[in-house]
DNA sequence: CATAACCTTGACGTAGAAGTAAAGTCTCGG
DNA sequence: CCGAGACTTTACTTCTACGTCAAGGTTATG
């Protein structure tokens, strides 16, 4: 019901709370991974929460699940659409339409599931794999030990 | 018991049965991740089966944890004087020192372990995440259905 | 209204991880 | 022994994801 705070915040802030450069929120504007922000009348940029967000999502989809920016912005223009989608959930508008976005919305977060579900699989793997080795070296460790005590260093 | 069939894979082979090109092959030996390969007279490379191996665990290091190169050489290096420590198995040597490797081997995994851990859980919590997502797509599919068969397209 | 702090675009630079091309060498089946 | 195809090294190029100036415009504050 309130205007929302207008809290909008300059690119520093942004960059700041994000962990990322200025350089980079400029780059992937550029890049098409940020919707133009707003502008002040001088032309600084002007961001909402909602983008600070965004940045930690291209970022997490980065760092864990490797993916290049080109995969990032397939993904956050799906995300894109769904906002609108969510937004425009009045019951005006085109049915059949909705679904249809809906429908594309649904396959794209069922594929970013399958390469999470994927990823996150072989990950479990690779820390099993991990723990067992480390058993074994703790077993190597004890024989070794028991060893230096039967025939001490000298 | 056996000599082992002797099957030495050359460049080609291995790029093929790897995934990766052969430029990749010697980039990876040129930047210490291979060890320099037997050659033919004529100065082929020839590989070994574990070095096919060796690969694809540096393929999974790269695509599933986002390792750089440098990164999984260090790694890589530490499995190498795990195998020699494996391969000196035997009560002869210095026992000190085989600990102190040892020791040095489960730092380590021990910090690989951490790596995957966390990613791994990180992957779980965004699996989740977008599960929550998809059942709510499925809600909202449903309501959407339901409006169309009260008011028909036309 | 000066001035420090912040921001703008633009251009060029860089590190990592290969790709590609060139020019020559090896291997092996016929 | 010879030619096709596989391989060698060297060198240059590409692509991604930014970093780093440079030169100037904007905003907030005393």
């Amino acid at each position: 019901m309130s205007e929302s705070t207008e809290a909008y915040l300059q690119i520093g802030e942004v960059a700041e709370r994000t962990g990322v450069t200025q350089r980079t929120l400029r780059f992937y504007e550029e890049k098409g991974l940020l919707r133009p922000p707003s502008r002040m009348d001088g032309g600084f940029r002007l961001y909402s929460e909602d983008d600070v967000t965004r940045v930690a999502h291209i970022r997490r989809l980065q760092n864990l699940l490797g993916l290049t920016l080109a995969e990032i912005k397939e993904m956050v223009e799906a995300e894109e659409m769904l906002q609108e989608l969510k937004a425009q959930y009045r019951p005006e508008a085109d049915i059949s339409e909705k679904r249809r976005q809906l429908q594309e919305a649904i396959g794209v977060v069922t594929r970013q599931h399958g390469i999470v579900s994927q990823k996150a699989e072989q990950m479990s793997e690779m820390k099993e794999q991990m723990e067992e080795r480390l058993r074994t070296f703790e077993r190597w460790m004890t024989e070794l030990e028991q060893m230096e005590r039967k025939a001490p260093v000298a």
